[in-house]
DNA sequence: TCTGGGGTCCTAGGACCC
DNA sequence: TCTGGGGTCCTAGGACCC
């Protein structure tokens, strides 16, 4: 058996941890930029605020009914998120954390426990030692685990507990269960299926196996198999290293001019790189694109890319940087108004391995050489920006001008900032 | 005026190898 | 009119997830 454990409306119940006069009102939490709703407190949903919908269409409704409304504070909800999973580590041996809001536990050996019992006993755990309320699903499979959560965040009568297991539980859970609500099944099949008939999960458990191969493929396969209760996804309790690297941004006000768009994009590289290094990966690809809004007038409309060889894969922030300002200067186009920019790296090469070693054709400098004075700047770099904060020390063209987020309305870092802890206190 | 930011996997098709 | 059989690798695009 699986069990699928997940904060309800995560990011809202962080700030209500250390807001609690929220509690019962209704709370929302913008998407970086503050353009979209990415959370919401069940009042919030009550009220009619759509996931995901731009929050400046929803102005009138959010002042009518007092909402509170945050900017996206990814500082506060990565630690609570690490808090909550140090917590679930303690309940079960094998655990796949899958996102910043849900985990996997494996409960293999468990079945002679009372697995309601246990789910209870999780919930008050994490919420004793974190605040966070979290609903648990239980079931033969992931898919089935993840139907089962559905439902005890749904049903009140379950409060936060579901258990998917006999035959005859999951056969009238699943024929509830609109198939568009199925892990796996999204807006395209969930139409394409409706279009032939299929309403329910059960209509698509129950479909011909060579036929929801055929059209929903291998991965629409694996979903059929799970609802019919054949564990096909494993847990994975180890995390694979990242093929692709991504940091990118809105800009609260267009970016014209082509140092301004520099400024960013250098930011973002030296953000990927720090991310490659903390995976202990390199990259032999990177990415650079930028473009207008895609609701601009079809005339004002542009969507650059180019996508650079790094001849031999690295870390480096100024190896990646040089091959940024390239990759820009290659598409950028003078008269546009951008609105986003971001950098991608890729073709990822563990450091260490045999790969990296080998010698760029046309290479002048020797290479073990240039890697070990490489590796001690950012190391420097890494351990300055640990004890005194991230930014501390940059690389010169990484400076906020030029460029900006909109981020009004945004709660302090109570939980990894002295600084913030001590406003508050003032 | 204002519409996020990450990721993964699969498939088909093209280019290439012997 | 007729023109093999087996592969690999890469990329673009489409689907999905949170």
């Amino acid at each position: 058996m699986f069990a699928l454990v997940d904060c309800n409306n995560f990011y809202v119940s962080c700030e209500r941890i250390f807001n609690p006069a929220l509690c019962g009102r209704p709370a929302v939490v913008l998407s970086n930029n503050d353009g979209c709703f990415i959370a919401r407190s069940e009042e919030a949903k009550a009220i009619g605020l759509g996931m995901g919908a731009p929050a400046f269409k929803s102005q009138a409704l959010l002042r009518r009914h007092n909402v509170a409304v945050y900017s996206a504070n990814f500082a506060l909800y990565g630690d609570m998120s690490a808090r909550v999973m140090n917590t679930l580590a303690t309940f079960s041996p094998d655990i796949e954390i899958y996102s910043i809001d849900e985990c996997f536990l494996g409960l293999d050996g468990f079945g002679r426990f009372d697995l309601e019992g246990y789910a209870r006993e999780i919930c008050r755990t994490v919420h004793r030692h974190t605040g966070i309320p979290v609903s648990i699903g239980i079931g033969p499979t992931k898919t089935l685990a993840k139907a089962a959560n559905r439902m005890a965040k749904k049903n009140p009568v379950l409060a936060g507990v579901a258990i998917l297991r006999s035959e005859a539980d999951i056969h009238a859970a699943l024929g509830a269960m609109a198939v568009e609500h199925v892990w796996g099944i999204g807006n395209q099949y969930a139409a394409f299926l409706h279009e032939r008939g299929v309403h329910t999960a059960l209509d698509l458990a129950r479909l011909p196996a060579p036929w929801v191969r055929r059209h929903l493929h291998i991965t629409g396969a694996r979903v059929q198999e799970e609802l019919n209760g054949r564990s096909c996804l494993a847990l994975e309790l180890v995390r694979p290293s990242k093929q692709t690297i991504c940091t990118s941004r809105s800009f609260g006000t267009p970016v014209s001019d082509y140092d301004g768009l520099l400024h960013a994009v250098a930011h973002f590289t030296s953000k990927c790189a720090f991310k490659l290094r903390r995976e202990g990966s390199k990259a032999s690809l990177l990415t650079v694109f930028a473009c207008t809004s895609p609701f601009a007038p079809k005339k004002e409309r542009y969507w650059g890319t180019r996508t650079i060889g790094l001849g031999e894969a690295s870390s480096d922030a100024i190896v990646l940087l040089a091959a940024a300002e390239r990759a820009l200067a290659c598409f950028f186009r003078e008269g546009y108004g951008y609105r986003k920019a971001g950098v991608i790296v890729a073709g990822m090469v563990p450091c260490g391995s045999p790969g990296q070693m080998e010698l760029a054709l046309f290479d002048t400098v020797p290479l073990p050489e240039k890697q070990i004075s490489s590796g001690i700047v950012m190391e420097a770099l890494d351990r300055l920006n640990a004890r005194y904060g991230p930014g501390t020390v940059r690389l010169a063209s990484d400076v906020r001008t030029g460029w900006k987020q909109r981020q009004e309305l945004l709660s302090p870092q109570y939980t990894t900032s002295w600084n913030d802890i001590i406003e508050v206190k003032a």
